[in-house]
DNA sequence: TGTACATCAGTGAACGCGCGTTCACTGATGTAC
DNA sequence: TGTACATCAGTGAACGCGCGTTCACTGATGTAC
C-alpha cells in the first residue's frame, strides 16, 4: 500500500458509489438507475447520497467518465495480450469487441453500445460526458489503424462495432451469424496485417 | 372514401393513440412514454387507454409494429424516387438513412436506430415487436442488395447504418463528416453499380 | 321523420406505488491535551 | 496511553411528485318502432 492507495472512509463509499452506478447504468439504462437501489449495491442507504453527488444526474455523468476508464483499461489488457500473440492492434480490437461475452457483459462492457441510442436524450452534463465516451471510442479505434488511415475509418469502423453489439444483444438467440459477418467484414476491409 | 376507409370513432381514437405513441416512442424512448401525455396528443384523456389497449406494453408493442410500417412505407417511397433518378436500391437506401434529415427527425425515423441499445432491457412482448424491426431492417437491407450477395452482407450494413446514425446523433453538431465516411464506406464496399 | 331506449366511447377523480430529494439525528472517527 | 470533545459519514423517516391503472359516471351514437 502506497500513500496513494491510503483512502478515507468516504473516498472508499465513494467509489463503491461510482463502480455500482457504472454497472447500473450499462445495465439498466440511463432511465433504469436508481438512487436508492445504487447505494444499497454499494453498501449503504439512500440518505447518504447527497453527501457525495449533488443529483442523480450528477451520478450518472461521473458513472460514465468511470465507466469509461475501466473500459480503457480492458481494452489495454486485450491489445497487449494480442500484441503477444501476434494480432495487429485491429484484429485484437475487433475480435474482443464483437465476441459473445461482450454481447453477454452488458453492465462491464463498452457504455457507449449500451447507451447510444438515448445518449441524445439525456440533459447537458450526460450528454457531455456520453459524448466523451463516443469520442473516446472512436480514438481508440483510429489508435488501432495504421497512422495513414484515412480520417472516416474510425468513425465507420466504431459505428459498426456499436451497431452490431446492439442488434445482437437485440435478437439474443437469434442474431445468428452477425457477430461473425461482421468481425470478418471489418478486418477483411481494414486489416491490412494477414492474421 | 371506399367501405374500407369507413372507420367508427372507436377506431380514429385507437389510430391516433397508435400513432401518437410511435412517434413518442421514438422521440422519448420506452421509458418516456407516458399513458397521459400520449392519450393527450391523440386528443383524449388518459382514463379512456385501458378501452384501447391493456397495458403500457402492449401499447408500445403495438406502436413499434406501427412505426414500422411507417418506415417501410417511407423507404419504398425512397427506393421509388432513387429508381426513377436512376439510382441502385442500395444507394437510396443508405443516401436517405444516413442524411441529415434522418439524423433530425428521430421521432419519424427508424425506430430501431431510436431504441437499439435499450431493446435487450425490455420485457417480452415489447422485446418481440423490437426484434421484427431489426429482423425487418435486415431484410429491407437484404432486398437492396443483388441476389447472390453473401448472408452476412445485408446484416454487417444494417449494423453499420444504425451504429451511424447513433452516434451522429449523440455528437450532434460534433459528428464532423461521420454521415459521409459512412455512407462512402458502404457504397463503395458494397454497391457495385456506379452511381 | 321522430321519439325512447340501449350501448358505446370517453371523462376525470382517485388509488397505490416508486422515486428523487431533504433533514434531523446517531454513531464512528479523529484530534487535543 | 487515556479521556473529552469536535467533526465527519451514514441512517432512516418523511415529503412531494409523477405515473400506471381503476372505476363510477356522463354524454354521444346508434337502433327499434
Amino acid at each position: 500500500m502506497n500513500s496513494e492507495s491510503r483512502q478515507t472512509r468516504r473516498e472508499l463509499s465513494h467509489e463503491r458509489i461510482l463502480d455500482a452506478a457504472a454497472r447500473a447504468v450499462r445495465r439498466h439504462g440511463y432511465a433504469g438507475v436508481g438512487v436508492a437501489e445504487v447505494m444499497k449495491e454499494a453498501g449503504l442507504t439512500h440518505g447518504g447520497f447527497y453527501a457525495h453527488f449533488k443529483s442523480r444526474d450528477a451520478l450518472l455523468a461521473a458513472a460514465l467518465d468511470h465507466a469509461g476508464a475501466g473500459s480503457a483499461k480492458v481494452l489495454a489488457r486485450r491489445l497487449a495480450l494480442g500484441r503477444e500473440a501476434g494480432l495487429s492492434p485491429l484484429r485484437a480490437l475487433v475480435e474482443g469487441y464483437l465476441s459473445e461475452a461482450h454481447v453477454a457483459a452488458v453492465e462491464l462492457g463498452c457504455p457507449v453500445a449500451a447507451l447510444a441510442s438515448d445518449m441524445h436524450r439525456q440533459q447537458e452534463a450526460v450528454l457531455a460526458a456520453s459524448r466523451r465516451r463516443v469520442l473516446g471510442l472512436i480514438d481508440k479505434v483510429r489508435r488501432a489503424l495504421p497512422p495513414d488511415a484515412p480520417e472516416g475509418h474510425a468513425q465507420v469502423i466504431a459505428s459498426t462495432l456499436v451497431g452490431t453489439l446492439q442488434l445482437a444483444r437485440a435478437l439474443g438467440d437469434g442474431a445468428g451469424g452477425l457477430l461473425q459477418a461482421s468481425r470478418q467484414a471489418l478486418l477483411t476491409q481494414y486489416d491490412k496485417v494477414p492474421a
